[in-house]
DNA sequence: AACACAGTTGACCAAGCAGTCAAGTTTGAT
DNA sequence: ATCAAACTTGACTGCTTGGTCAACTGTGTT
């Protein structure tokens, strides 16, 4: 495998790793880990499957690759969450971003939910550490604006259950909203936003 | 495989095809199908693997066992809903319902989870045809609530799926949940009723 | 041009898996 | 007690799949 310690990747390994990572996310989310193959993979990135498992140690390392990849970025919306700003103003725009990354990320959120739901073994330390200290922080901030009458009194945690609930199931779920919904072209995301504000505006109200 | 056309069940064949149809959701909701293996099936239902096959065909079809069980009882929540009964109070009471099926059957509701992340293959058919018929019944009750004053207007689909979220995701994303507040060894869904329907009692309100 | 190293792959394992089968044991009706 | 049908299983098969490897080709640096 490229080595990762001594930086310097050449024009062929960016391109490649890319390619593999790309296919990778396709297919993992879209067939969880197991029931993901290493040859769909292969395929999809148009390589050969030792040469992919010359860019990667194993099945496993590509998966960690695109969860660690994601689980940077999913914190961003939330770490935004500015204490010092209003309180409907920060809970709302929060609201946005999390909608817009589950319209423009389906794929990551699909990956992310597919590990959740059969019970987050391989994240388990990241739900346990780096989540659970920002969540504890931003439920605090809550408490606050709460306490200060910005906005009404809920359980901070279950606010914040009831904005990933709303927000994830629209890509998580998107094949349920789908089918339901055969006939409207529309895509699912159109009116989730103005009908996800708006209900938060009616929760949030003091 | 046991003949069901020809219906008595003999007090074995009862006992362990339920046997097996219990330690298949065990498996199938925790791993997913391509994740779990016939013998990871047949060990928990204390049989062995030939044994297993002798009363289902295959694992395709104990797993579509589970689900036509499962889908049946999924529409019947949504079925209750009176369309002459008063609004906020029939919709509350469809909350409770669904959020009691999310505590009491997480199992099923992480089968039906799986599924449906993974772009519904094997279900298309009943969220095209049954489930989308009942939905848009619903909705147009809704709707007619929603006309005449007894709850404010929204997009009925759009309240549904907002419904399905919330209820669901103290189920299905059990784990998060359960990461994120490791301190608190309180159920999570402890706290969940309260919060869901004081959040919709907001919604509702005209 | 030549050389070292990056990149690539066909052919191959070994393990895991769904499913079969022939040969056994148990059950329950008579 | 007998017997047919119900039930059970060890030993297998054939296929899929993650991963290896030796040999090959492409790249870019001097």
């Amino acid at each position: 495998m490229v080595r990762s310690d001594t930086k310097p990747l050449t024009r062929i390994q960016k391109q490649n790793i890319s390619a593999i990572l790309d296919a990778a996310l396709e297919v993992f989310s879209a067939h969880g880990f197991r029931g993901s193959t290493l040859d769909q993979i292969a395929n999809k990135a148009g390589l050969s499957k030792p040469n992919v498992l010359y860019y990667f140690n194993g099945k496993e390392a590509i998966h960690v690759a695109l969860l660690s990849d994601l689980l940077d970025t999913w914190l961003d919306p939330l770490r935004a969450l500015n204490p010092n700003g209003n309180a409907q103003d920060e809970l709302l725009a929060y609201i946005r971003r999390k909608l817009e990354l589950s319209r423009n990320f389906p794929r990551e959120s699909r990956l992310f939910a597919n590990e959740i739901v059969q019970g987050a073994p391989r994240i388990e330390n990241f739900l346990k550490g780096e989540l659970r200290i920002l969540v504890d922080e931003k439920a605090a901030v809550i408490v606050q604006w709460m306490d200060a009458g910005q906005i009404a009194k809920l359980d901070p945690y279950h606010l914040i259950f009831s904005i990933w609930a709303l927000t994830q199931h629209y890509s998580d779920f998107e094949a349920q909203i789908r089918f339901v919904r055969a006939d409207n072209i529309t895509d699912p995301h159109d009116g989730a936003q103005s009908f996800v504000e708006t209900i938060f505006n009616k929760i949030l109200a003091p």
